[in-house]
Order: C-alpha cells, then structure tokens, then sequence
RNA sequence: CGCGGGGUAGAGCAGUUGGUAGCUCGUCGGGCUCAUAACCCGGAGGUCGUCGGUUCAAAUCCGGCCCCCGCAA
C-alpha cells in the first residue's frame, strides 16, 4: 500500500525501519522539526528522520498539522491508502485522519484502554503492571482512544525502560504489519475501547526522577527501572545530585529511621533507609562521571554511613 | 559559538610553586589462623587519551585533535 508514516522518537524510527523493509510504499515521512539539543546544542535530527534520509524517503516537518493547509494539501495530493502514526508528537485534525482511503492507524506501546499518553511505556514499569503490550488502532479524535485492531501483551518481569521499549518497538512493528494486511483485505474488526477503564500516561520531565525516600523500596526500583536511561532516578547526596541505576528492595524494618539514610555502604552496596525498609542500591552515577558499581566507587570515594540522601 | 566535569596500574581515585608517579580495592606469592571478604609481609602491573610546543627537565605550563560524562534544552 501507498503509505505516509508520521512519528519522532525512536520507537517510531524502529516502526518506520520495518515498514521501509515491507512491500509497502513509504511516500513521505513526517516528523517533528529538528531543534538544538543536546551538548553543544547542535541541531540533530529525529531518529525518524535519520532512518528516513538513510532510505531516500521524503522528509516533512510541519510545526504545527493543525490548520497547516501547504501541509495538508501536500497529503492531498500524496493521496495515500493510509497513514501510519507512532510517537508523532502532535495532535491530528479530523481533516487529516479522514484524508487517506483507510484513514490513520497508530501503534501504541500500551494494551489501550490502559496508559494512553505519552510516556506508556515508563508508565507500566512504575505502576508496577506485570504486563503490558503494543495496540495497532483505528485513529479518532481523541487521545489514544480509537478502535482497537489488534494488540499484543508482553511480560515486563525486571526490564527497564531501554529493554521494554526495544521489546516493544519490535513487536509494534510486526503488529503493524499485520494489522496492514487485514485492512488490505478487508478482514480488520476493529474493537471499541472500554473509556471507563482508561488510564492516562502523562508526559515525563526531568523532575519526575526525583526519589522520595518516604516511597516503598519497591515503588523506587521501580522508578529506577522506568526511568533507565532518561530522567533517571536521582537524589542529592551533599552537595551532588546522585543518579540509582541499579537496586534491589530488602525485607529490612527500618522503622525509626529517617527515610534516605544510608544504613551501611560496601562493597555489596548502599543500604538506604526507605519506606520503613531499605533499598539496596548498586549502581550510581555522580556528576561527570560513568555509572559505576558502589562498590567501585567506594575505592575512591566515601559514602558515611549516616549520610542522608534527599 | 549554551554552561560545566573528566581521560593517571584490572577498578575507583590522589597527584599544578614542573624534577620520569601514589592511595584504596583487586591480583600473584608468602605468613598468621580451626577458619575467613579478617590481619601481617612481599611482588607484578602505568607509552600519565593523542599530536605538537616551551624547558636541562612536563602527568604537571601552552596549543591542536580524539573520546567519556553532568546540567540545560
């Protein structure tokens, strides 16, 4: 099929990398406008938009969809079968869900109605879901909440985001793929969304990293995992914003004990106070420096026991 | 030209009034011990990121380059 593909991120890169690969045709793909980020502030590109230029696909970045009519007619006379949209980043005008024959499809990392939003995938890990999955859905108006196509779930065990999220992507592409040849063939049965079970998956800031000690040792290697590689989940230590990589919940009372007090530090780890138990932490990162084991840290600096995280 | 930290032994760090390098852990060998991730003794292991400059002499001063990382977006 004659397809547009929208997206940014790259959840959506791995998407668009699957369906260059497929018998389908990609006319243009539509992604964020580039911007200065990262050190340095260079302009970098969206993933999207490299793994586009890599296959000779057209490149389009609207700031805004909404009331772009230069936009709008160029997918006019693109005159696509379908759009597919994964991570795009912005809002689409019913003008444009209803441009193509089958209309827009989107790929989810989420099994909808649960975690619509933009950070799903984070989302399932700190929520402490046990599974979660990729919807292919029927674009509407709403946020996430078209008809479903076609959905998968996938164990989360102990993965982080980084792991979750390729496992996803994966999977999201061969859903998508899928879910193109039934409405190739007409055989799609698209499922409504249960709204009064939804939930909602809100943007991640950097901000939402930040540790409370007062929180279950589960609950934080939970935000550990979530937010591995970005925000991160960090503390201040003294004077300098520490990052947790790596920790394992104990069955520790430390009831008595001020949340975020480190209990012992060796070279099995900081103990830290936290939730009326402890949280065994084992992999830090300090400012300008790599993530390294506490127990490497240790050899050339010094957590005291006593010490306070905040 | 967004701000900033850093590249020194396998690991984590120290070492700028310039004089060929040190700590902790690990490692190897020996000792002590009923025993040990404990303790004692001894050893191995480093082109100090890279190229060039200044100098009698550079990890240390100057310049270029490569790489890693934090903030901010």
């Amino acid at each position: 099929m004659k397809t547009v593909f929208m997206g940014t991120p790259d959840f959506a890169a791995v998407i668009l990398r699957t369906l260059t690969e497929s018998r389908h045709q990609v006319a243009y793909a539509v992604t964020q406008p580039d911007k200065a980020k990262n050190r340095g502030k260079k302009i970098q590109y969206t993933p999207v938009k490299e793994i586009a230029l890599e296959n000779g696909i057209e490149v389009l970045q609207p700031e805004r969809v909404r009331g772009n009519e230069e936009f709008i007619q160029t997918l006019r006379e693109c005159r696509p079968d379908i759009m597919i949209v994964a991570a795009y980043g912005q809002i689409l005008p019913k003008e444009v869900l209803e441009l193509p024959k089958y209309g827009c499809i989107n790929v989810h990392a989420s099994l909808l109605p649960k975690l619509r939003g933009a950070a799903p995938i984070q989302k399932a890990i700190i929520d402490g879901e046990k599974e979660t999955g990729v919807t292919i859905m029927q674009m509407a108006e709403g946020l996430d909440t078209g008809d479903m196509l076609l959905k998968e779930a996938v164990e989360i065990g102990s993965m982080n985001y980084s792991q979750l999220h390729d496992r996803l992507a994966e999977l999201g592409s061969k859903l998508l793929l899928k879910a193109l040849d039934l409405i190739e063939e007409g055989k799609a049965e698209p499922k409504k969304q249960d709204d009064s079970l939804s939930t909602y998956a809100h943007m991640i800031s950097k901000h939402d990293g930040k540790v409370s000690f007062e929180r279950s040792p589960e609950e934080i290697e939970r935000l550990i995992r979530g937010f591995d590689p970005w925000p991160g989940a960090f503390c201040d230590c003294g004077e300098i914003v520490m990052k947790l990589w790596k920790a394992q919940p104990l069955d520790e009372d430390t009831r008595g004990i001020q949340p975020g007090t480190v209990i012992s530090a060796d070279g099995k780890g900081m103990k830290v106070a936290c939730g009326g138990r402890a949280l065994m932490v084992t992999e830090i990162q300090v400012p300008g420096k790599k993530r390294v084991k506490v127990g490497d840290y240790l050899k050339g600096n010094r957590i005291e026991a006593g010490t306070v995280l905040r």
